[in-house]
DNA sequence: ATAGGGTTAG
């Protein structure tokens, strides 16, 4: 039988499993047809079948071919089938180089399960067991995967101090990349932050990476900040920088920001891809512009997952919760299928208007239409519609019926609901529980000496209070923000100083007295 | 043969 060669399997796509040869030939003829054959992967059979043919071959031991196997499994999503035949008992180690190492490192970065991004850091370690030198391209693969663990910080910092040993602390990508990773978390922000004022050289992806960390850490005022910055020095600001900016307007609320970055994209002829409307079609729906969020979402001739959710959960947002159910019904009626995140803002939709057994439905469709097993944010959305039209011991069953742990945000749900709706022992049981498993969670203790307050157990209330003190724990203020004349003001509770000379509060008097006439009763 | 920043989430 003719082996085949690189020009035969490639004509023959997909895969023809029968061209294979029963008794391969070793060498370099073997070693071509295996990389035309790992080229034309496109299901894990046709890759299973590639492994067959590298083994009887005696390509085990060909460097070249390993990588090609491993960013051939990568993309089919199959790592385990690599990294199982790559590193087995038989594997020659003594083989393996740096550019195979690298391939491992980033699919593995590159998952979606946070387990395999845990095994890129394993495989580095292995890099190093085998007496191979990290390359630069070796770190930012492996930085990538640091950046999307649940603590990057840690992690980050011993990778830091491998990017100092091996000599590859001023290379500008390593060095960006860094600035992702320690910008990710709260605690190494100011880290971040000198790595990037230490920058000699900046790029767009500097000032990315840097405000990027502030959004995504929950500093979406200094995100907003830093880009002023950068305009200042007159830096143009480039796709992503856009849709970070946008990304930290919606948080905040900036209007008047959101349409100027709309405005300036449209100017400078920025090239409008699906990433940046969707990012432009949440943050006007986000900040109060539901209308031009719907009429953008009209416009746009691409529309994703994304698009759609931004607007059902837009809508939701404010109070529109039947446009909102009709927009996520018109979504499965174009193909879209629907995934978790989508669920979740169906069911804000419904929690916000009361829609009870429609939210009800809606979360059960979720596993049997869709095959979605529910996360404990779904349980929450549940919980949320329950606590707030005072089915409070539907919402009790509920979470009896939950497969997973509670976390404190539902407890807190049921806590409030127990408040709205006089159940004011079962509350302060729920809290006191809660303040067991979790003592340094502020609001926990001003929710129960609340309640206490409204029982006129005085005595509870400050005993709550002096516990709260006793234990160094600080109700940490309230915080939004309001944008004046293109300015963005932090809006503290109980804090009057920055926006008191400004009429702010005359109007929130204002907003108050009206909601009173409209019938609104307010409680503690 | 291989690099850095990116949209939705009670």
């Amino acid at each position: 039988m003719m082996l085949p060669s690189e020009k035969h399997v490639k004509g023959s796509l997909p895969f023809v499993s029968h061209a294979l040869p029963s008794t391969p030939s070793r060498g370099r003829a073997a070693e071509q047809t295996c990389l035309a054959l790992l080229q034309a992967c496109t299901s894990l059979r046709h890759l299973l079948q590639t492994t067959a043919f590298l083994l009887k071959s005696g390509l085990r031991s060909n460097p070249l071919v390993l990588t090609k196997f491993a960013a051939a499994s990568s993309s089919l999503d199959a790592l385990e089938v690599a990294t199982s035949l790559l590193f087995s008992p038989h594997a020659s180690t003594h083989l393996y180089d740096a550019f195979l190492f690298n391939t491992v490192i980033r699919s593995h970065a590159q998952s979606d399960r946070l387990g395999d991004r845990r095994l890129a850091i394993s495989y580095f370690s292995a890099m190093l067991r085998c007496r191979l030198l990290p390359n630069k391209f070796t770190f930012p693969f492996l930085l990538r995967a640091c950046a999307s663990l649940p603590e990057p910080t840690s992690v980050g910092a011993q990778v830091h101090a491998c990017v100092v040993k091996y000599g590859y602390s001023s290379d500008p990508y390593v060095r960006n990349t860094l600035i992702h990773v320690y910008s990710g978390a709260p605690s190494s922000l100011d880290s971040a932050r000198d790595l990037f004022d230490r920058m000699p050289k900046t790029s767009p992806v500097t000032w990315c990476a840097m405000i990027g960390g502030y959004v995504r850490s929950g500093f979406s005022h200094k995100a907003v900040a830093l880009f002023r910055e950068m305009q200042g020095r007159g830096i143009q600001p480039d796709e992503i920088t856009v849709i970070l900016v946008l990304s930290a307007c919606a948080d905040l609320g900036a209007l008047e920001l959101v349409r100027w970055l709309g405005s300036y994209v449209e100017r400078e002829n920025i090239p409008k891809a699906l990433p940046l409307c969707n990012a432009l079609l949440d943050a006007l729906a986000k900040c109060g512009d539901v209308d031009g969020a719907v009429a953008l979402f009209e416009r746009m001739h691409a529309k994703s997952i994304v698009s759609w959710t931004s607007v059902i959960d837009g809508l939701a947002l404010h109070g529109r919760g039947n446009e909102a159910v009709r927009v996520f019904e018109m979504m499965k009626g174009a193909g879209v299928v629907p995934d978790g995140v989508a669920f979740i803002s169906v069911l804000t939709a419904c929690c916000h208007s009361g829609m009870v057994e429609e939210g009800r439905r809606y979360f059960d469709s979720m596993k049997s239409d869709f095959g979605i097993e529910p996360q404990i944010e779904h349980y929450g959305c549940m919980v949320d519609l329950f606590s707030r039209v005072g089915m409070v011991e539907r919402a009790l069953e509920f979470v009896r019926t939950m497969p997973m742990e509670p976390n404190p945000v539902i407890w807190r749900m049921l806590i409030g609901a127990c408040r709205v709706h006089g159940r004011l022992e079962l509350g302060e049981r729920i809290a006191k529980n809660l303040l067991d498993k979790d003592p340094t969670h502020d609001s926990t203790y001003v929710v129960l000496s609340n309640l206490y307050a409204l029982r006129r157990q005085w005595q509870k209330k400050w005993e709550t209070r002096r516990a709260m003190s006793e234990r160094g724990i600080r109700k940490v203020p309230g915080c939004s923000s309001v944008e004046l004349n293109g300015e963005i003001y932090e809006f503290i509770a109980g804090d009057e100083s920055q926006l008191k000379d400004r009429g702010v509060y005359e109007m929130l008097e204002e907003i108050g007295r009206k909601t009173k006439l409209a019938g609104y009763v307010p409680r503690h």
